[in-house]
Parts: C-alpha cells; sequence; structure tokens
RNA sequence: GCGCUCGUAGCUCAGCUGGAUAGAGCACCAGACUUCGAAUCUGGGGGUCGGGGGUUCGAAUCCCUCCGAGCGCGCCA
C-alpha cells in the first residue's frame, strides 16, 4: 500500500424498528404514545392508518424540559388536519393517565415534554441488574450479515502508527454490530498479488543472499530496505540453504513470495493481537486469480456482457501532470454509469489487471458469500477511491440481481502522533516508521484503543504519547476506566456493613436488585439512573449510524456523572454509598453503583477496553 | 483545475441522521478542600455554528454558492 494509512471498511442503513422496550425506556415511551395515537383513532381525533413512523422520543437537550420530549403531534398535525399544540394536548392527555407519567406537557411549536415518575427510572436500574453484561444488547440486526473489512494493510512490511486508528474502528465497529444482533464477520484483504508483494520477494531474496554470507551492498530504489526482512531471509536460507541461488527469477521468485508474505502476515497478526486485533477471514487477493476459476476475468467478462466495459481512451488527468503518460486504448470499466467521475482502467500495459479489477471481483464475492451489507474500513489516503467502489458495487448489484447488496466506506482521518505537544519525527524517505507495536508497546493497548475511538472517524486526530497516560481528569481512558474501578472499591469497602456482598458481579449483582432502591430519591442519583437508562438507545443507534465513537462519549458522561456523585459524599456525607448504620439505604446505592459498573464495563468491552477492578 | 472529508467557545472536540435558549473538557475568573471517600470539588464568564443564499412549522445538521484546511487525482496498492 502507498500511503501513510492503509484501507479498511464500513455498511449498512436501516431504520430503528420497535425495540426491545423491557431495556429500552424510550421504545417502550414511544410505544405508550402510539397507543395513545390509536385511542385518538377510536375517538376519531385521529385519520385510519395515519403515518407513525416520524415520531422519536429523544431525550431533551434542556433537562428543564423534563426527561423525554416527542415530535409526535407535529408530525401527525398535517396528516391529521389539526394544529401542532392542539393535537398535542390531546395526546397529552392521554399520557398523563399512564402510571410512569408524572407530568406531560406541551410546549414550543407542539413537543410533548415528559416528566417520568422516579419508579419508571427505578425500574430502568432494575432491568440493568437482571440483564447484566446483557444489559444493551439489541437485535435490530435481525441476524442479516455484515461484512466488516479493516486493517488490510499490505503484508509488505510491519505495521505503522497510521494502521492503528482504522484496525480499532473496525474491530469496534464489529463488536457494536454484533451486540445488535448483526452476524458479523470480520475481514482482512491481503494484497498479495501485484507488483508491491513481487518486490518484496526481490528485497527477501537480497536478505536471503545476505543471509548465505554474501555482501549484497545497499539495497537499490524500488525495493524495501527494512531490516525486518533479514528474518526472512534467515529463514529461507535455513529452509533452502543455497539451493534458490542457482535459480532464475522466475523459479524462485513466487516460493519466496510465498514464504515472505506469509512471515509477514504472522507479524501482523501478531502486531494486532497486542492492539486486541482479530479478523475472522483473511482473504487472499491471489486467489480471485489463482484459485479454482479465474474470477476477475469472469468478472470482467460478465460486466462486459452487461456493458459495463469497452476499450477506449481516458483524458489526461489534470492537475499534477503525470511524467509519461501515454495516449492508449484500453480496457474500461464504465463507472461514470455508476457516478463516478471518470471511467477506471481494468487492464494495465503490460496485459495484467489493475488493484481496482481484482477489487471488483472481491466485493462481487463478497456479495456471492451472501453478504448484503458491507463496511470498508479506509485511512483518508483512500478517500478517492470511494467512488468508483461504489460504482463497481453498483455495477455487481446489476449483474448479480441483488438490488439489497449495501456497501459503506467508513474513512478514517489521519492521527498526529505527538510527543508532549511536539510531533514524533519520522523519516517516510528512509523508511523509519513508528509502528504500531512500538505504540503499543510503549503506552498499553487501552489508551490506543480508546483514543482512537474518542472522536468520530471522519475528524483528524492528535495522539499524544505522553497525555495517554496521565492519570488525571484530562485523559478521558483514565477518567472512564477510574469509575470503574473506583466502583470496585465500594464494594470492597462495602464488606465492612454487608459482610455477605458477593465478589462476583452476577450474584452481587442479584442480591443487590433486592434492595429498596425507591430510597434512591437524590437528583444525583436519579441522574445516574436516567443515563443508564440511555444506554440501550445509544447502543442502538451507534450500530445503525456505524459511529462507534458515540460509546466512548457516553462512557465518559456516565464516569462523570459517577464521579460526581462520589464527590458530593464528600460534603454530604448522608449521600455516600456505604452508610454505617442504614444498611437498606447502602444495599440500594450499592445496587446503582452495580449499575454503573455494568455498563461501563459492558460499553469498555465493545471498545475493547478492559475495565480494571483497581488503578495501578 | 476536479473530487472526497472537514470548518462549532481562546484550544481540543461532542451535538443522538431536521427539533426548543448549541454542549463538555482544557485554559481563564471566583470560591471550597489541606486530603487515602486519594489520583480534586463547586460555580461563573465566554458563540454571526467559516461567509452568503435557499428548502420548512423548525437548520450546526439537507441543497446551492463562495472562503479556508487536509487527503486524493491513468497503467500503485
Amino acid at each position: 500500500m502507498r500511503g501513510f494509512l492503509t484501507r479498511f471498511r464500513n455498511c449498512v442503513r436501516r431504520r430503528p424498528t420497535q425495540a426491545m422496550s423491557d431495556q429500552n425506556i424510550f421504545a417502550a415511551v414511544l410505544d405508550k404514545i402510539r397507543a395513545a395515537n390509536t385511542a385518538l383513532i377510536k375517538d376519531g381525533a385521529l385519520p385510519f392508518g395515519i403515518d407513525q413512523s416520524r415520531i422519536v422520543v429523544e431525550p431533551p437537550r434542556e433537562s428543564a424540559h423534563g426527561d423525554m420530549a416527542t415530535n409526535a403531534a407535529m408530525v401527525l398535525a398535517k396528516d391529521a388536519g389539526a394544529k401542532p399544540r392542539v393535537l398535542a394536548e390531546a395526546i397529552a392527555a392521554k399520557l398523563r393517565s399512564d402510571d410512569l407519567v408524572a407530568k406531560a406537557e406541551v410546549a414550543g411549536p407542539g413537543f410533548i415534554n415528559l416528566t417520568l415518575k422516579p419508579k419508571a427510572w427505578i425500574g430502568a436500574l432494575r432491568a440493568v441488574l437482571a440483564a447484566g453484561a446483557n444489559y444493551g444488547r439489541s437485535n435490530v440486526g435481525g441476524g442479516s450479515v455484515v461484512n466488516v473489512e479493516y486493517v488490510s494493510a499490505n503484508p509488505t512490511g510491519p505495521m505503522h502508527v497510521g494502521h492503528c486508528r482504522g484496525a480499532v474502528f473496525g474491530d469496534a465497529l464489529a463488536n457494536l454490530l454484533a451486540f445488535t444482533g448483526f452476524a458479523v464477520t470480520r475481514e482482512y484483504y491481503i494484497n498479495d498479488a501485484g507488483a508491491q508483494v513481487d518486490a518484496l520477494a526481490r528485497s527477501a531474496f537480497l536478505r536471503y543472499r545476505q543471509a548465505l554470507g554474501e555482501d549484497i551492498g545497499p539495497i537499490p530504489e524500488g525495493l524495501y530496505p527494512g531490516d525486518y526482512l533479514k528474518p526472512v531471509g534467515a529463514e529461507l536460507a535455513t529452509e533452502y540453504s543455497a539451493a534458490l541461488r542457482s535459480k532464475l527469477e522466475a523459479e524462485w521468485l513466487p516460493l519466496v513470495r510465498h514464504r515472505a508474505i506469509e512471515m509477514m502476515m504472522g507479524q501482523i497478526r501478531n502486531d494486532l493481537l497486542a492492539l486486541k486485533v482479530v479478523h475472522d477471514v483473511f482473504f487472499s487477493e491471489r486467489s480471485l486469480l489463482e484459485g479454482p476459476r479465474d474470477q476477475v476475468s469472469e468478472l470482467i467478462a460478465a460486466l462486459r456482457r452487461a456493458g459495463y466495459v469497452y476499450e477506449g481512451r481516458l483524458p489526461p488527468p489534470k492537475g499534477a501532470p503525470v511524467e509519461d503518460w501515454e495516449d492508449r486504448e484500453q480496457t474500461l470499466f464504465r463507472a461514470t454509469a455508476f457516478g463516478d467521475d471518470v471511467d477506471r482502467p481494468l487492464m494495465k500495459s503490460d496485459g495484467s489487471y489493475t488493484y481496482f479489477a481484482s477489487d471488483i471481483a472481491y466485493h462481487k464475492n463478497k456479495v456471492d458469500r451472501g453478504f448484503r451489507s458491507m463496511i470498508d474500513v479506509w485511512g483518508a489516503d483512500h478517500g478517492g477511491y470511494v467512488k468508483r467502489v461504489q460504482a463497481a458495487v453498483s455495477a455487481v448489484r446489476a449483474i448479480t440481481n441483488t438490488p439489497t447488496a449495501d456497501l459503506d466506506v467508513k474513512i478514517v482521518q489521519l492521527v498526529k502522533l505527538l510527543r508532549s505537544g511536539e510531533p514524533v519525527k519520522m523519516s517516510k524517505r528512509a523508511g523509519e516508521f513508528v509502528t504500531l507495536r512500538e505504540v503499543v508497546d510503549e503506552v498499553g493497548k487501552d489508551p490506543v484503543r480508546f483514543m482512537m475511538l474518542y472522536r468520530k472517524n471522519d475528524a483528524s486526530l492528535d495522539f499524544d504519547l505522553a497525555k495517554v497516560i496521565e492519570q488525571s481528569r484530562d485523559n478521558p481512558v483514565f477518567y472512564v476506566q477510574y469509575g470503574h474501578a473506583r466502583g470496585q472499591s465500594v464494594f470492597r469497602n462495602a464488606r465492612e456493613v454487608l459482610a455477605q456482598l458477593p465478589a462476583e458481579p452476577a450474584p452481587r449483582a442479584s442480591l443487590l436488585a433486592g434492595a429498596p432502591l425507591e430510597r434512591l430519591e437524590d437528583a444525583g442519583e436519579l441522574a445516574l439512573m436516567r443515563r443508564l437508562a440511555l444506554y440501550p438507545r445509544l447502543i442502538e443507534a451507534a450500530a445503525l449510524a456505524h459511529e462507534p465513537h458515540r460509546i466512548a462519549f457516553y462512557l465518559y458522561d456516565l464516569a462523570s456523572d459517577f464521579h460526581a456523585q462520589w464527590n458530593r459524599g464528600k460534603d454530604a456525607s448522608y449521600l455516600r454509598f456505604i452508610i454505617q448504620n442504614d444498611p437498606q439505604i447502602t444495599m440500594a446505592r450499592l445496587a446503582l453503583v452495580q449499575g454503573v459498573v455494568t455498563v461501563l464495563a459492558s460499553g469498555l468491552g465493545l471498545l475493547g477496553v478492559e475495565a480494571p477492578d483497581e488503578m495501578r
């Protein structure tokens, strides 16, 4: 891969459905609103069959507006031929009789603001305690199969820092999708065909000769100079001794190439493992060409039959002048028929296929394997490639008659590596990259993973090696992990009052579920319960939008609420979680802490970050 | 020149696929605490959401157009 970053993958777009209302209180309230509307239809206040799909229930920005707000009246008003505020009042009147609703007020242009009774939030906490690690799990995915392709770094060298972000992003997104009911396949596309791996083979061959004692001098231009190929050379020397040296390149190259790629991929997998990034499938580009069938030729033939391939000429590129531009007729994919800016070549001048040709075949292969939803995670330097692959997928849709096949390409922006605010120097030209391994070894996988996800994927990111291991509030990784550790510390201390408190989460949660939760009436406690209640909704939205960063921000907010409540106990000792002479309130508060800890652990788990029992 | 991604507080960034008076952290200001219920806490000031048009009940969010930044621009992957 040429760029500093590599390619990755992303994508499906799906409407939120009626969710599991036992966990998701917003979905439960939406059901109540629909029921109210049904009653209004019976009353004749709303027409039969009115479209309710645009109704949403969401937390208002302004907490003074209550616990949740709905736009129901505003989206129904037009079809109902009623004024939004009048309709809102009618719906609100129905809702007021609901057991969980404390207040239903009409506001602004026709919002209905709802305030729920504390028992609603206590119910939410009970749901957390009952579900444990499964709290937030959903089935919006409905078991549909999704392919998430990420990393896919060229097997020509070790992974460098630029690969971190896509790797972590893809991995966390896959976790998130699996958690929300998608059948996820995590895939790595190995670019093991083409000129670059031949260059790798030649470089490795030099190292092989070197390992046999030859003086190879400087590594020629165009080959890979890195020391990381020395072990490959040594391995080849052990395996073949001098046998390869006398062979022609055509003979040794495939052998050396195969062995070198194998060893590079071994190292890459190893490095990924250090970041806790895993894949289910490593898909070889070469297998498309050299498998039982030549899938690339087949594909081009199929596209040609459909009229999407032709022989023609391309205008020279504008802007940056291309030195050896040669105007010639070539085999082109009619990408412009699918929204791309220009038609794209499928064959090089030497008669071999372009990378793009393989890539179309690769995406068709995914569709053939049953994936209707494909997500590609790529580095920003491949942004210019998106349109043509989207065009390719459109063509694949057409020739395979699979209208539902969908590709979402997620672009992750550059990561700027800093140390205490100063850019970390690396010389691209000399091949001096900071490797992924070096970074993980220096700061640990958790800071890398969390910080890579504590930003929207398409925003660029500064990663400061010094700041991410700081133990202070300024460091979100620490702040969130400390929240979890602090919760555990409360449990440890609580044994002074409740000697029987189990150390294991599940039995502890079930014991605490029996606590008198109605005694949780402090504003901070209610705020925490509200925050916990948001989690299932947040998870679903993050999954559907393919945006795992939302989890990281949510966790920060939750940890922040939790630390705040803890701190209130410093000034107001009656608010402490552990009250020596009142085991009942202690139990109730421990239940709340259990809820917090459960959700922190769940969210961190999705991000692939540890939830430690103590900070060391 | 074209395309893609961005542009939100002094700085770093959120803003839940169009909702109400746009949020958080840092920094700044003012208080509190003098400590293992440690790895600070509470409150406050601070904004033409890059500019200008448009769409509609309603726009940071969608469309158009400028400005600015990053990335990319046959036969590399």
